[in-house]
DNA sequence: TTTATTTATCGTAATATTGCAATATAGAAT
DNA sequence: ATTCTATATTGCAATATTACGATAAATAAA
């Protein structure tokens, strides 16, 4: 098949997967590693920062787009390129709640 | 091709997209809020849980277990899987970074 | 207008993922 | 020993992902 199955999941379970799915590739991460590090998003050359062809860049930016995690808009020439606050925000709410269900368990085994 | 090429980047990004990845399925989302709702971790039910057959199920489990999220021990006739918390804290921390970093940037566009 | 520069899209090959039926395996219960 | 129960493995079909060369599109610079 290849095709996820969605329905029988909440809608949280559906959301918290395609954002994981979304950073789930090493350039993806890279991606937004480097739009972290330049303050001003105007991102002309992260083709140049990653080792991977500028067609595969240009997918892996669409993919993160499509996720919700980034945001662009033309610039010019060249186009802009910015993570989206809260979404990345939400992600990290949901693992710190994880994380804090995870603390409180008492964990008798294993 | 459908292979993911790890050189160039960091081994923090790498291990990271390995998690992500491996979270990147509702299944597998479900499978952790799961175990964390079962205080025991005596698991001989996961299958019923989801709206998926049972070799899926198992299929799902392995992805977890080989991304080092969940761990399995033998428990007489069934088995036990438990959440591994070392790993799913520094997911957590590396989001929290990623949140920390993003809040400080002046974002000057977007 | 011609030429660069930048990004997107198309097409395609290789590989990975998803899902399940069928079957195997292994311990528990009878 | 046989049967039940729980999980894993195998095999397979459908689809998705990854990567990149070739090419398009759109603006900037000359």
């Amino acid at each position: 098949m290849g095709v996820t199955k969605t329905d029988g999941f909440t809608d949280e379970q559906n959301a918290i997967a395609v954002l994981a799915k979304a950073l789930g590739h090493p350039a993806r991460v890279a991606i937004i590693e480097y739009l972290l590090s330049v303050q001003t998003c105007i991102c002309g050359d992260i083709v140049n920062v990653l080792p991977l062809a500028q067609p595969t860049v240009s997918q892996h930016l669409k993919e993160l787009k499509s996720a919700g995690i980034i945001k662009g808009s033309i610039e010019g020439n060249s186009i802009c390129y910015c993570i989206d606050e809260t979404v990345l925000q939400q992600f990290k709410s949901y693992f710190e709640a994880i994380a804090t269900r995870l603390a409180d368990k008492n964990s008798k085994c294993c």
